[in-house]
Parts: C-alpha cells; sequence; structure tokens
DNA sequence: ACGAGGATGCTCT
DNA sequence: GAGCATCCTCGTG
C-alpha cells in the first residue's frame, strides 16, 4: 500500500523480510539487473539507517565492451590473471565494486556471475524510504525527494558510499546490504533500455527500471 | 524546456 | 594524454 503522494508507508516497512543471499549474485548479471528492482539497498551510519528500494539498474557483463571487464576479460580468454581495477568483477559474487567517475562520483555496482566470470549490476537510482531526512542532508543540492538518488553519483552521496566499500560483501546485515522487500511493493512492470552515458555497445537494452517510477534518473 | 560547458581524478594506452 | 557507467549551473528561447 502506498500513500496518496507515491510514498511508501510504514506499514510497507515490515520488510527486511530476508537478506539476499550470495548465491542470488551468482547467476545471470541481466537476470540479476532485473531482480534487484523492488528490493532494498540499506545502509547503516552513525548509528543511523538509511534504506532505499532500487528502481533502476544497469547490467554489465564481459562480453561487453562498456563493461570495465572488457579488456581483462579477452586477456583471461588467452590464459591470462585479470588486473587492476576492473579483476575485482571477476572474484566472488556479491561484492561490490565502487569506483571513481569523472573523478568526483562513486557508483556503487553489485558483482555477479560466478568466479572467474566478470560481471556487475550497476545500481542507478533509489526511492527514498527510510532515513530520508540523513538522504537530504547528504544531498543537499537535491530540491526535491525525488531527485535525492535519482542517479548513480546522486545514489552514492545519499547513501555515503565512499571507496572504502570497495570489496564490501552486501550479503552480510552490516553497513550495506540488499534486503527482499515485502511482495506487495514488487514491481508491477520493469522497462528495458539501452544504458545511459556509454560510448560502447549503446543499442543492448541492458538498462532496466520499474515503469511509472518518478524515482527513475529519466524515463 | 533544453543544451552547452566545466569540475575533477583515476585508469589504461 | 585520452576517455570516462555524472551532475550542476548558467545561458538561451
Amino acid at each position: 500500500m502506498r500513500k496518496k503522494n507515491g510514498c511508501i508507508t510504514n506499514k510497507d516497512l515490515s520488510f527486511i523480510k530476508r537478506l539476499i543471499p550470495q548465491d542470488f549474485y551468482a547467476r545471470d548479471t541481466v537476470r540479476v539487473a532485473q531482480e534487484l528492482l523492488g528490493t532494498l539497498l540499506i545502509r547503516e551510519v552513525n548509528g543511523l539507517t538509511i534504506v532505499g528500494r532500487i528502481v533502476e539498474t544497469e547490467a554489465y557483463i564481459g562480453d561487453d565492451p562498456a563493461c570495465h571487464a572488457y579488456a581483462n576479460h579477452q586477456r583471461a580468454k588467452l590464459g591470462k590473471t585479470p588486473t587492476g581495477r576492473s579483476a575485482i568483477l571477476f572474484g566472488e559474487p556479491g561484492i561490490s565494486y565502487v569506483y571513481l567517475n569523472y573523478g568526483m562520483y562513486h557508483l556503487f555496482n553489485i558483482v555477479t556471475e560466478e568466479v572467474g566470470v566478470p560481471g556487475a549490476v550497476l545500481i542507478r537510482a533509489l526511492e527514498p524510504v527510510r532515513g530520508i531526512a540523513t538522504m537530504q542532508s547528504l544531498r543537499p543540492q537535491a530540491k526535491t525527494l525525488t531527485s535525492v538518488a535519482n542517479g548513480p553519483g546522486k545514489l552514492g552521496l545519499a547513501m555515503s558510499i565512499g571507496p572504502a566499500f570497495n570489496g564490501h560483501p552486501v550479503f552480510v546485515p552490516r553497513e550495506l546490504y540488499v534486503a527482499y522487500a515485502d511482495k506487495k511493493i514488487a514491481p508491477k512492470q520493469i522497462m528495458a533500455r539501452p544504458r545511459v552515458g556509454i560510448s560502447k555497445a549503446k543499442d543492448a537494452l541492458w538498462r532496466f527500471y520499474e515503469k511509472g517510477s518518478a524515482f527513475v534518473s529519466k524515463a
């Protein structure tokens, strides 16, 4: 059930039903990206709990020129060990990959697929659910609730996700993790569109969002 | 409403 | 040195 203004009510917060287990992420990246929609991203900081409902994601896989792991993936096919920033994408699923984008914003991803297979889901937008005042204080530029976390850079700020979270497991209920929400607030319909802000593999429909949500980066 | 341009630092060639 | 998985401000209509 929702309020007239579209916000989730307290009643819906009988959530945190259960943590999403690590093996959820050890699957096809596109599928994980779709199924993360409607789940809850939870951040515990200074004794406060911030909760956002994931409404927009993008999938990045190894055989995908837009993926940071692409070059490493080609080398890995020749038997080379992955190196550098994107090596983490070849590792354990359910680990977060946080990187600095445009020298300013920390973008939050979750590693997918079995160990050895690169992939990640970029979490692009949240619907604020709880700890809203805290999120707003972390996003002083946002004049409306819909613009607090409607983009990956804004999301990183609103959830206080910094470089220290690179390599952090999101399947452990500590600091930053993801949980299933009540079925009642599951997305009714998912849209698939081209990903945003990339110059290669522009045509793949690997951006997913909840249809009708006012909290996505753009419809 | 919309588009151009700037901020700013890391990664990889 | 080029190229970014972005966001904000300020200009123009």
